[in-house]
DNA sequence: AACTGTGAAATTATTCACAGCT
DNA sequence: AGCTGTGAATAATTTCACAGTT
């Protein structure tokens, strides 16, 4: 059987997976009581989880603890990943003290920014470096995630020097799309688009 | 024609507006130009401005200062809001300092934390009040949106206080899913799935 | 009896292809 | 001639409903 995921459906299992850190006290889980915690369907629960292999047991529902590791397995969030960081405005820096990313396997471990009252300084134990180094220290340190934080303008040059020195993955923030070969995982978080969304949803639901 | 719009023509709307920023020094564009500048296909392009009205020219193309206008009443971008901000913590400081904020016309107008080192303290010139004051702060001034930059912790309780207090829509960055009554518009940047969509990502394409 | 896993149906979203307007 | 707007076709995703397993 070879399903085609839904991209959509990655998500999902970060939201079930989240769901059974909440379900302690018990071995065992249905997809009717997985769908209640969550807001999906039972069938989109069960769904997904096929997608990705079977877990369930009939009768009594998926065993608690088996998967959530395979949840983290199918994720990579088991996984370690060293990270380099570019710009270090306040959202690099809100960035750069997110306890998040060590939770799920991901530590900074390099950061730079254009900014002369920056280089130098040393934020959450990592020194900021100037952004003419971006390359020699990504390579050196085969680092191959990214995360964009810087403006507008700058972005697209940084990433691509990212990819000239072979990082694989890059989280975007700036607020461009930025153009990279389909090798290249690339995750935009868009504030401004979000907001756009929102104003949207009010003006839709107030006009 | 009644037309059910894709939640995905909203955003995608978004980038049509920046690509239409970015093309000076001429009166019309075509589907196919818009296609090129945002990676999507004329077709969908076309498809999705008519989910919204009819404002092509057969022959000539859309006119971009014409569109750009549509574009904006339609996302509501031209309006102002009036927002509260909960949580002053890292990504609230930066969220509260973030210029994309004011030039989609949303206006941070007060701000809550619940920590006594922060309560007081006055940050872009917001004063930040106890969360103990939220509710008769938001009734108050009206507000209609709130952002809850908190901990996952409190972020449910201060999600039914901005409820029960009038908010109409919430960004939500705080890593849950906030239960919300249908009315109320809830967005979620979830950071931390975003993670994990990445090391899924990482992981399938190097393992 | 309780529940999963999954074909089949339904729904939703995208792409094709072209009639018709400028 | 050049391009939009849109029915129809296709593709993707979700939901239904139930056969089969524990």
């Amino acid at each position: 059987m070879l399903n085609k995921i839904p991209q959509a459906a990655v998500p999902r299992l970060s939201l079930y997976y989240r769901a059974l850190l909440e379900s302690r006290g018990k071995d065992y889980i249905s997809s009717e009581e997985l769908s209640k915690l969550t807001n999906f369907t039972a069938a989109q629960v069960r769904r997904d989880l096929t997608y990705f292999g079977q877990f369930g047991t009939p009768g009594k529902g998926y065993a608690i603890e088996g998967l959530k590791k395979a949840i983290v397995s199918i994720l990579g969030t088991d996984k370690n990943w060293d990270v380099a960081l570019v710009g270090v405005g306040n959202l690099g820096t809100a960035l750069l003290s997110y306890r998040g990313f060590e939770q799920q396997g991901f530590r900074v471990v390099c950061a730079f920014d254009s900014d002369l009252r920056k280089i130098g300084k040393t934020l959450e134990g990592i020194k900021v470096q100037d952004t003419t180094e971006l390359e020699a220290a990504v390579k050196a340190k085969n680092v191959q995630i990214a995360i964009v934080a810087t403006s507008a303008e700058g972005a697209q040059k940084v990433v691509d020097i990212l990819i000239g020195s072979g990082v694989k993955a890059i989280l975007n923030f700036a607020p461009i799309r930025p153009h990279v070969p389909p090798s290249v995982n690339l995750l935009n978080i868009d504030l401004s688009i979000e907001l756009e969304r929102l104003a949207y949803f009010l003006t839709k639901s107030s006009g």
